[in-house]
DNA sequence: AAGTGGTCTAGACCACTTG
DNA sequence: AAGTGGTCTAGACCACTTG
């Protein structure tokens, strides 16, 4: 049997998924114990809490001791860093963009982007690399894979006329992401992309993205430091 | 019986983290099986389990089915969506800080300095400079300009013994902050310092504090790339 | 072949909240 | 008093890595 077998506790975890998403269940609805969910899917206790722990731990729902499980309030978190659309930044920026598209192929994922997808390592994966311009001059690289399962028609767009950002927004709305910025030296192959020299510090922002069924893509964002910054404004 | 009991799988989790805060694993260490720490704790293999497993999700630990557990390799990480004490987050991941206090002053301010910290020409500003370390390697650089006005008794603290962070916290409690993050290269005092090559990257934070009172201070911390990242959590 | 982590079971006792 | 989540046990089978 070459067919992976789907853990219980994913099964539950993608059911309650889905009736949050479909709206059945609303914010502060009760979540059926973990006793119902054994039953239900007849599985031991054990395993029906974890799939409502993991939840918990991704922030969906919120556990009270001896009250119950809860669908969690969704937080608006007050765009302190939000995700944007570079184009749309650089347009507000009163600048031009363009962009070239330089690969947008399928490729084999290794044992680290499984992971991080959250695929199988038999799965394709697939991958773009875009070269963003503000007035001409090269101002970020991105490097993007994709969860094939949940945008399978990726590799039909061109990606010159539309970013991924519009385009996955459009098909897998965004409900969850990571970022990890990191300042970096580029390999030669970015460098010459971006037109800088190789001692040159980067800003390099890994970003996970998810929508309601899973993690849609991982992005390898790298700006020069010269020319890019991040910014955020908090308030207490 | 007032007294709350431990759980064991903290009693574990504890036990991990003070052999890697101690230096006694180091990077890449193997910690020892799921069976062996059960036995060593006399607990069940789903008890020490748990603890080889939240630690992992909290980044200490990386895991590999048929390999084992391995002491991760550590990089520093903040996060972009809260103001933290270093020193606080620094224990959190389980290892030693310390800081010296390089400058405590009181200087001039230039114009630039003035608008930015909304005082006048003619006022004094307090500027520390202190280094972090994280088990003994330096982590951090951090220069702040203080407004004098507001925290008028800056000078007489001694920050190898309180953060500047802990000490304004509680002199002028945080309303609003801005943060700009770059990638540069260091000058050669700061390399020196940090203990890196003048061409290694380094990420650098700009930020202003408000307390309900007005600007508190900007900092401006600048850190090893290879060393520390930022990272962000954000749900829509 | 032996050891490792990943999943799962069918129980148990406990602290806590609710009607 | 009944239901809920929190912790824990002593087993089991499996997929995977290593010597």
């Amino acid at each position: 049997m070459a067919q992976v077998k789907t853990a219980k506790f994913t099964i539950i975890k993608d059911h309650i998924c889905k009736m949050i998403e479909s709206g059945e269940w609303v914010q502060h609805s009760k979540v059926p114990s973990e006793n119902v969910l054994a039953e239900q899917f007849s599985v031991s206790r054990m395993t029906a809490r974890r799939a409502l722990q993991e939840l918990t731990e991704q922030g969906l729902l919120v556990r009270s001791q001896g009250a119950g499980t809860f669908v969690a309030t969704f937080k608006s978190q007050s765009s302190l860093l939000e995700i944007r659309n570079i184009a749309d930044e650089i347009h507000d920026r009163g600048h031009q963009h363009h962009a070239l598209q330089l690969e947008l192929i399928s490729v084999d994922v290794n044992n680290e982007l499984a992971i991080l997808l959250g695929v199988k390592e038999s799965e394709k994966v697939y991958y773009s690399e875009v070269l963003h311009f503000e007035n001409n001059e090269p101002i970020q690289l991105e490097q993007r894979y994709v969860n094939s399962t949940l945008v399978p028609e990726y590799l039909q767009q061109n990606f010159a006329q539309i970013t991924p950002h519009e385009y996955l927004s459009s098909e897998a709305p965004l409900t969850e992401a990571t970022n990890e910025v990191e300042a970096i030296l580029a390999n030669s192959e970015t460098c010459l992309q971006l037109n800088i020299e190789s001692s040159t510090p980067c800003l390099q922002v890994k970003r996970r993205t998810w929508s309601s069924k899973g993690v849609v893509s991982l992005a390898i964002l790298t700006a020069p430091g010269n020319k890019y910054r991040l910014g955020s404004h908090l308030t207490f």
